[in-house]
RNA sequence: GGGCGGAUAGCUCAGCCGGGAGAGCGCGGCCCUUACAAGGCCGAGGGCGCAGGUUCGAUCCCUGCUCCGCCCACCA
């Protein structure tokens, strides 16, 4: 039996902390077995950049995660939680950049291999700071699994998904225009693509006969053509004429074409054509024949073609254009126009559209697959809106670039016979070129960082091979993410794993919400509102801050973090650990087997019924992703009906010595009633729940491997609630009398009560009862009248 | 330009199928009552963004509007 003079009166994490986790994984609890014949319930990690390290949306997203999986194991599925990290490419060979560039290099100086090696050792150096930290949170992933996306075996199926695509015909090279960040030095993504709004200028310029309005004048000398409306009357004569223009470099010739892209409302409704740097003009020239004229070259500087210009950055160029504009008198006028400018979502940089030849993946048939998916179900998306932004995406898709002109990634399998201009993608790597026999070199790009991550379902569980794990755990059970990376990631997902695995990767997408700071910010680092987790759970205890993350998880689009309310569950915890404490005193004498002979009081019957409403609350909550329910269902009862008022009125029975059966029944309920909310609240709270687990008479190892609570419906006993409702409302009406009246809880009142019916049997045989709650003496009587 | 969220107590937010307006924090009062002052008990505080409509009845459904936030988009 414990004394509870050693138990501490406040509940006291970090020691708790230590000794658990620890303990679970020495003993294996957190491994899954593929060959297991229970029921599967898997998830897979989304991956973090494996040198970051935990901010709150990991924290929030893993706990989320956690909480089902811990869930489901005590439910007695086989779970499977896959943990492991993602290479990042362009995010991760960024930050080493900047290491080298605060020793004064560049990768360039390093080399390729050289500055990949680093990066390498970057990667080992930090690795294991997110794992380490992800364990801190209690996150109980099977680690025996952990996976890097590029280990061998994930870089394998890497390779084989490629060529599988390539030998369908899916993945291809083409030149087209792309997003080029000149800082990067790389091609980027439609998706890597921010906006801004920005101020900016409209300039008004002549071009012959015809004026027209640009933001953009430096693209003048990339100039192919003109373009208006087919409609549009104004300037039908001049439609399939070849303008003579004068400009900055004397007088250049000009064809119009008719074009739809033109809006006629807009600008002048000329539109000059500039194929080689502005997406739409690229189609327009395509469609006219009209010749690409690159100005602007990949580092940002204009071209030879450029002229006189050559050299100049790009926006000194246009500057400079528009004062020798000015000066030959072509611009009409000038308007401030206030336009969204494209950004490398990495380093900010204004994106240059560029044409370059990429590698691109045609990505609208597999699109079309993972629309249906949703569609008919198959794929369920949580909460339901989410489903039409995935729709939209998906019907709208556009041919996805997967080449990246970066060191840290995927090399692409292609390899060039500059003797004979073949290419070769291939499985292994080839020696020499085998139409020829001539020497081969590899292409020098890696692939976009999504590509991997769009395999990781089944890559972590062994594709390409014929698994068990992909046996037992393919498709998941459930995807949880936030909707951030619903089309960079989920959708990659959801299109790639029907492609290669012939079915979803996951059956529920859950898409939560991103945490902000409590004035809704976006937590940055530039803007100094970071909560870090790691402070949160030194400061408040794990257990309270993933509580803490659980109760917000309402499915909005945004949780507002407040350091307080992490406090508010840190005393919830602390409120636990002294019913355990109250509990755990009072358990001299204490015989199971004796008491269940005993029938259970009113309050007893009460806390019962009580307790399978909270199961049946919590259960239903987590079924249905509602996460911030099951968690107040849990506080509200742990609280505010087993702590406030069953352990209140359970005093009457423990400490009086004139009834021992009444005492044996009530410490019985007391057990009962506790270790299962004990167990009702593990997935939220996993090491406080534990040590007091552990602490109290209980059967098996560990409290993970307990049972579940289920809400068995007989457990619940209308009558008990309706009867304690009364006895409950009586106390709470005295009490509010003696606060009216300003009655200190020394004085014992004397309260008449006029109770009819049936309520007067009740106050009778419950006296006691409210008598102690209520610290009065009571009398019923059904005529008492109010006294004057 | 399209789409999606949000607008409920001083603050942060819950309110699933239309009938009770709720929680946490904060605030006021009384209490260190042998589990807990990181606590107990009691309490104050809300025209549920605005205007219409449907209904016996609307915070909840419909329409329009106003603010805030976000996403997508080839108006240069």
């Amino acid at each position: 039996m414990s004394q509870p003079e050693q138990i501490p009166d406040r509940y006291e994490p970090a020691s708790v902390e230590a000794r658990w986790y620890p303990f679970w994984e020495a003993r294996g609890f957190f491994h899954a077995d593929a060959a297991s014949p229970k029921k599967p319930y898997a998830i897979v990690i989304p991956p973090p950049n494996v040198t970051g390290s935990l901010h709150m949306g990991h924290a929030l997203n893993n706990t989320l995660q956690d909480v089902l999986v811990r869930m489901k194991r005590m439910d007695g599925f086989n779970v499977l939680w896959v943990p492991g990290t993602d290479h990042a490419g362009i995010a991760t060979q960024f930050v080493v950049e900047r290491q080298l560039a605060a020793e004064g290099r560049t990768k360039e100086d390093l080399g390729r291999d050289a500055f990949v090696e680093r990066v390498w050792r970057w990667k080992e150096e930090s690795g294991g700071t997110i794992i380490r930290q992800l364990k801190r949170l209690g996150a109980s992933c099977d680690w025996s699994r952990e996976r890097f996306t590029m280990d061998p075996g994930l870089s394998r199926a890497v390779r084989e998904a490629f060529v599988r695509l390539h030998e369908d015909g899916l993945i291809y090279r083409d030149d087209y225009i792309v997003n080029w960040c000149p800082r990067c030095q790389t091609v980027l993504s439609d998706l890597e693509v921010e906006r801004e709004e920005r101020d900016a200028q409209f300039y008004y310029i002549r071009y012959g006969p015809l004026t027209l309005a640009t933001v953009r004048p430096e693209t003048k000398l990339g100039d192919t053509g003109l373009a208006v409306h087919p409609k549009d009357s104004r300037y039908a004569r001049y439609v399939g004429q070849e303008l003579e223009v004068p400009s900055v470099e004397g007088t250049v010739r000009m064809r119009v074409v008719a074009d739809e892209a033109v809006d006629p409302e807009f600008g002048t409704g000329v539109v000059k054509v500039t194929p080689g740097h502005d997406p739409v003009d690229f189609e327009i020239g395509r469609r006219h024949g009209l010749p690409v004229r690159t100005v602007i070259g990949f580092d940002g500087r204009m071209t030879a073609l450029a002229g006189k210009y050559a050299g100049l950055d790009r926006f000194e160029c246009r500057q400079r254009i528009v004062e020798d504009l000015r000066a030959l008198g072509l611009i009409e006028r000038i308007e401030p126009y206030r336009h969204a400018v494209g950004l490398c979502y990495r380093c900010k940089t204004v994106v240059e559209p560029l044409v370059s030849k990429q590698w691109y993946v045609n990505v609208q048939p597999l699109a079309a697959e993972a629309i249906r998916a949703v569609r008919e179900g198959r794929i369920r998306i949580i909460p339901r809106g989410w489903a039409k932004t995935y729709h939209h995406w998906m019907e709208n898709i556009r041919p996805w670039c997967i080449s990246r002109q970066l060191w840290w990634g995927h090399r692409i399998p292609a390899w060039y016979c500059d003797a004979d201009g073949t290419v070769h993608v291939a499985r292994a790597d080839p020696s020499a070129c085998p139409r020829c026999g001539g020497p081969l070199r590899q292409d020098t790009d890696v692939l976009d960082t999504w590509f991997s991550s769009g395999l990781w379902p089944f890559s972590t569980l062994g594709w390409p091979d014929d698994t068990p794990e992909l046996k037992t755990f393919y498709p998941t059970s459930v995807l949880v993410t936030a909707f951030d990376i619903l089309f960079f990631w989920v959708a990659r997902m959801a299109m790639l794993g029907l492609r290669f695995m012939g079915d979803v990767p996951f059956r529920d997408v859950y898409i939560h919400a991103l945490v902000r700071d409590a004035e809704g910010q976006k937590m940055s680092k530039s803007r100094g509102n970071v909560i870090d987790p790691l402070v949160m759970m030194d400061r408040y205890g794990t257990d309270a801050f993933r509580f803490t993350l659980v109760a917000l998880a309402a499915q909005g689009r945004d949780i507002r973090l407040a350091e307080d309310r992490v406090e508010g569950y840190r005393n919830f915890a602390n409120k636990l650990w002294n019913v355990a404490r109250m509990v755990l005193a009072n358990l001299d004498g204490y015989d199971a087997a004796r008491a269940r002979r005993v029938p259970p009081s009113l309050a007893d019957r009460w806390i019962l019924s009580r307790l399978a409403r909270a199961v049946g609350e919590v259960r239903a909550g987590l079924r249905r992703y509602r996460f911030n329910d099951a968690a107040s269902a849990v506080y509200q009862f742990v609280w505010h009906e087993l702590a406030d008022w069953y352990l209140e009125a359970a005093k009457v029975p423990l400490y009086r010595a004139d009834d021992p059966a009444r005492r044996l029944r009530t410490q019985h309920t007391l057990v009962t009633v506790l270790e299962a909310a004990l167990r009702l609240l593990h997935p939220f709270m996993p090491f406080i729940t534990e040590e007091l687990w552990q602490r109290l008479p209980h059967r098996g190892e560990s409290i993970m491997l307990a049972p579940y609570p289920r809400a068995r419906r007989r457990a619940v006993d209308e009558e008990a609630e309706r009867r304690m409702r009364t006895i409950m409302d009586v106390v709470t009406a005295i009490r509010n009398i003696r606060g009216e009246m300003r009655i200190g809880p020394g004085v014992t009142l004397s309260v008449t009560v006029r109770a009819g019916g049936d309520h007067a049997g009740l106050l009778e045989e419950h006296r006691a009862l409210v008598e102690a709650l209520a610290r009065a003496r009571l009398a019923v009587d059904p005529r008492a009248v109010r006294p004057a």
